[in-house]
DNA sequence: TACAAAAGTGGAACCGGTTCCACTCCGGAT
DNA sequence: ATCCGGAGTGGAACCGGTTCCACTTTTGTA
């Protein structure tokens, strides 16, 4: 076990000073003689020299690197957004520390904390809700902060990518009214984040559109944590005028949601039609496959990280941006008219 | 946006030196006056004082902080993995820096000097097998590293745990073997890695108990990458005899064979019965749902953390450890006895 | 009461980079 | 010939922690 060379072992063997060694390392900081950054680099080359990040962080202080903070990989929307999130990031030489929140705001705090020790310079998250003033303290300390696919209110100045929320919902319940359902339930996000607020009203305004009422009791707004999606689709199809319907707007929910619906055992789409927002490989291989909202994940990754990026070099504007992007309805086979509908 | 406090700042608040705030956060480095301790602690809090990695990491020459290189986070197995790992990570004060190889060496190769870069004590990775002196080199620098899952067999003094993959094999062919299935194909990881070899190690010896022949076209040890896994269970159904059973053994390969399976319609169990190597939610949901070698990905993500921060703090023995987990077969619906097969 | 051992403290070097600044060249303009 | 400005260079301070060591103050014990 050896230990790794420094700028100093560099510049002894090359014959220089430290400082032009730097400046060979860090093109524009400086002027250095061709021949002499032709010897630098040869040397680096032949030490297998590589400075350490921890030195430059320190002197910088800030970091090459991001944060990303999901609430939990083993949802798949969240694991291909953070595969999509560290592939790009790599591209432009940006290291990515990642936390994970469970949707428990504590593990949220500590991730926070732990963010702020790396002195990282940008974070991409899936807030939980709460911490508004751990969010807030973070950018207090030129931390910028990118929330995707949901958000907090009482937080100005934030940059924010989701998909069109209002539009999604309008259209998935559309869809499902055009084949003639008028009970149609949604499941979606707790009715105190925009992203749920929004959904609901794209919900009601298809309804409107349609002059067709809205039952309360058929929206489910409920916590990202747990089974909760499971459970509000039980408790649904316990009702004693049972939906003929259901959207799951919130990808946290579509696979305790899917999973308590394949358990009851519940005919797809002769007793109920699906809509699920999301876009995992597997909802295609379900039989019937899933009709689903397409989450374009690559966008999303490739907005937020352009947003920290353009931020951590000041290249953007100062107010806060609001980045929408198109979700694609996507009709597979889990959808059927309400006339062929066996109301139970 | 102000600056954070150092511990300069937090010594002269507080009336003493740095090294006795310096003692304070590092208990057990030093003495330090019970009453001494207490101021230190509320000015600590009163400023919000966080020390920064960089600081540390720079004057203790590694970092607390350990990279993951997994292939690609889209597939479930690696994320599930790797959500675990960070959970495990997180409770033992230590952070992770994810990486993603996409299978492919010099993404893994710049991987690993990214790592280097960061002083990290150590990684756990899913190898792509090319690389060995850079991975012997990480070693040599004092990075402890742990193999999941896979391993490279000429790279010597490396940890590495993973499924009893001979015995999972073997169990699994026992299975459809008595079921009575005779022509059963094996999808699994290229032969020049130990894993491949030894799950077609465990197939065969199934064979051999059960006094079978083995069809060697019916074995297609693929690459990891791409749609290898897919274009596998094709050819294999072009065959002028194909097999009625079919057994996907690495998790690599089992989406993109999966959905080619669903893609060419054919009926299971009636027509294929079919076993794989997973623990994805989506293999319960399926129609029917997939009998599955169930990998403990708990005890995987247990063990590789236990072993890296079992070496970091230099308290295990000095030669490489092996760990194999068992893995339970579940039997589900995807296996029907051979008379019940219909041959086409 | 004396005196060694232990507890407590602060100064300063150090980790490995970056950056500011002073200084030496050199060519070109006056 | 003289001056100016910029290219090229190295010395040294700095980033924010840790740690060694010298020093002073307690404490315990003979």
């Amino acid at each position: 076990m050896k230990k790794a060379p420094t700028i100093r072992d560099v510049a002894a063997t090359a014959g220089v000073s430290v400082s032009v060694v730097s400046r060979v390392l860090n093109p524009d900081s400086g002027p250095v003689a061709p021949a002499k950054r032709q010897d630098v680099l040869r040397v680096i080359d032949e030490l297998g020299y590589r400075p350490r990040a921890a030195a430059r962080e320190l002197s910088a202080g800030h970091a090459l690197t991001i944060g990303l903070v999901v609430t939990d990989l083993s949802n798949p929307f969240f694991a291909r957004l953070a595969d999509r999130i560290v592939w790009e990031a790599r591209s432009h030489g940006v290291q990515v520390v990642l936390m994970t929140t469970q949707e428990d705001p504590h593990l949220e705090a500590d991730s926070l904390d732990t963010l702020l020790d790396r002195s990282v310079s940008g974070v991409i998250a899936t807030p939980t809700g709460g911490n508004i003033e751990k969010w807030a303290r973070l950018q207090d300390l030129g931390v910028n902060v990118v929330f995707v696919d949901r958000t907090i209110e009482e937080l100005a100045d934030v940059d924010v990518v989701s998909i069109e929320n209002f539009d999604s919902a309008r259209r998935s319940t559309e869809y499902l009214i055009g084949l003639g359902h008028t009970r149609i339930a949604l499941v979606t996000g707790p009715r105190q984040t925009s992203t749920g607020r929004a959904r609901i009203n794209g919900y009601r305004a298809a309804h409107e559109e349609a002059s067709l009422a809205v039952d309360p009791l058929l929206i489910r707004d409920v916590p990202f944590r747990g089974d909760s999606g499971g459970d509000a689709v039980g408790s649904l199809l316990a009702m004693p005028q049972p939906p003929t319907a259901l959207i799951v707007a919130n990808t946290a929910q579509v696979q305790s949601s899917v999973r308590r619906l394949v358990q009851v055992g519940i005919r797809i789409p002769d007793e109920l039609s699906v809509i699920v927002f999301d876009d995992n490989p597997w909802t295609e291989l379900m039989s019937p496959p899933l009709s689903v909202i397409r989450q374009p994940l690559d966008m999303l990754a490739v907005h937020s990280l352009e947003l920290v990026l353009g931020r951590m070099q000041g290249k953007l504007p100062d107010g806060p941006r609001f980045i929408e992007v198109k979700a694609d309805f996507l009709a597979r086979n889990s959808c059927a008219p309400l006339a062929q509908t066996a109301i139970h």
